[in-house]
DNA sequence: TACAATATTCTGAATACTGGAACAGCAGAG
DNA sequence: CTCTGCTGTTCCAGTATTCAGAATATTGTA
């Protein structure tokens, strides 16, 4: 383990998470490092073109090189750019708060979001993250996923109640992605913020791979049965949609990877 | 210089242009490395979360995390959410693509983009970069920032011919800047990629300082005079509401940085 | 002006990194 | 089946690099 870059990374990490320019000093004492160190750091991260220094006040901040490169993670550009037009007309169609979400690990990144035009409490943002289990994105994800009660229990670790709705045993939550299998969406009923539910179904790539999940968030009020009914059919229908365009068909749901294709296969 | 923190920098930069999985041996080709050297340093950019490693074929690829941070980005995050309703609103209204870009050293960065519906050449990309004398984007923000010509060309460096129509001479590209001033829009014609023009107006924030430019790409079949004066003025329009969003109003518009703000100012 | 806090430079000592070599696993060829 | 050539990974001694504290320069403030 370089402990150089490892400390470099760090650093990198914290500053973009500041809301404003950082001194020498601030970033030592943040991170536990000696002032000589921290500065050593920021000037290599300067060099290399990672953050820049205010000529002024010497303070430091994260440059458009994390924007540019996060631009290109390929996870985001393609599905991103290939569902923002269907993802659009699903905000348009239900007037309600859409994402596009994908799983990393046990929670989800959102990587698209169309705000809903009715002023509802706005819990995610770009590039933020969520508890898999808690969301409708993440339980559409884990329930395409397939796994057993012990593979789900292992990725999750404890479940931690973030309201009093939230699933906190495992079997509950293994049998809550059954139905949702069945019934092809999944749906959240304040089971991370209060007021605020949600459905989720997957997109499959063209191996039937789950690669994403469109997500819809809803205030309770506007939750009944009818009006989810309604509303997770008009969502699964564009998750098929969805899936169509990244080559999904019913035919090779669970094919196996043709050989043909040279290189490396994607799967986590 | 921490020459460590610099190469895994390099390698996690490298990785994320690559369009797909990478060995260790790939890595350590590509940059120059020993195997065992690009080994660890992918290692430590494993546990750091930076990358992840394909069970099955061990080959790496950038985690999410990249576009996470690449979010979080202030200059980014701050603009594209305030003003994507109204660039949205100009897409709608024009028919044609639309950018919005901010200035980075001699580049612009292009921060959000709405393509036209009409089927053109797409040369541009959120994220990616273009050199700033060469496009309207830039061209607006170098004549909002009003430079003298000295500064211009310690700026740009040598201006290179990207096109036929490309200003290679600093003082046409001066003259054509000051120009853009008096106008209220910058316009490109062809000088970047044959075929393709464009058009761009500064944003200004509450300070007065030029933060970013609408942007529009038209191509040159639909951009005679009275087209592009058209455009222009509706472009204009939308800066100018864009510059209204972040607070700026003609009075505050070269007036001095008000020294009871706390903490650091921002310019480059 | 003196003071306090900071950024930056310098230094010897320590250690973390380097790169070659060795090993193990794998796939294809013979 | 073995052999060959390629991989990823581990190991290790030598050394170049980084570390932390102290010294210095710089900045802002009383």
């Amino acid at each position: 383990m370089d402990s150089t870059l490892a400390k470099g990374l760090s650093v990198l990490e914290w500053l973009s998470r500041q809301q404003r320019d950082c001194r020498v000093t601030d970033v030592a004492r943040a991170l536990g490092l000696a002032r000589s160190n921290a500065h050593r750091t920021l000037q290599t991260l300067r060099e290399c073109g990672w953050v820049v220094q205010d000529a002024a006040s010497s303070a430091y901040r994260t440059s458009l090189k994390l924007f540019e490169l996060g631009a290109l993670v390929e996870a985001s550009a393609d599905l991103k750019t290939l569902l923002h037009p269907r993802l659009a007309a699903l905000a348009q169609g239900s007037g309600e708060t859409i994402h596009l979400a994908v799983l990393d690990g046990a929670e989800i990144v959102y990587l698209d979001k169309f705000d809903s035009p009715l002023p509802v409490a706005a819990y995610s943002r770009i590039g933020g993250r969520a508890p898999a289990y808690c969301v409708a994105s993440g339980k559409a994800l884990l329930a395409a996923a397939g796994h057993d009660l012990a593979a789900l229990g292992a990725l999750l670790g404890p479940l931690l109640p973030h309201t009093p709705h939230t699933h906190t045993q495992l079997d509950a939550l293994h049998a809550d992605l059954q139905r949702t299998r069945a019934r092809g969406w999944a749906e959240n009923r304040e089971e991370w913020r209060l007021g605020v539910c949600g459905l989720g179904a997957p997109v499959f790539n063209a191996r039937g791979a789950p690669v994403a999940a469109v997500g819809m968030s809803v205030p309770s009020i506007r939750f009944g049965r009818a009006q989810s009914r309604a509303l997770g059919q008009s969502l699964a229908a564009c998750a098929r949609d969805a899936s169509q365009i990244l080559g999904f068909h019913r035919d090779n749901a669970l094919a196996p990877v043709p050989p043909s294709i040279p290189l490396n296969r994607r799967q986590r």
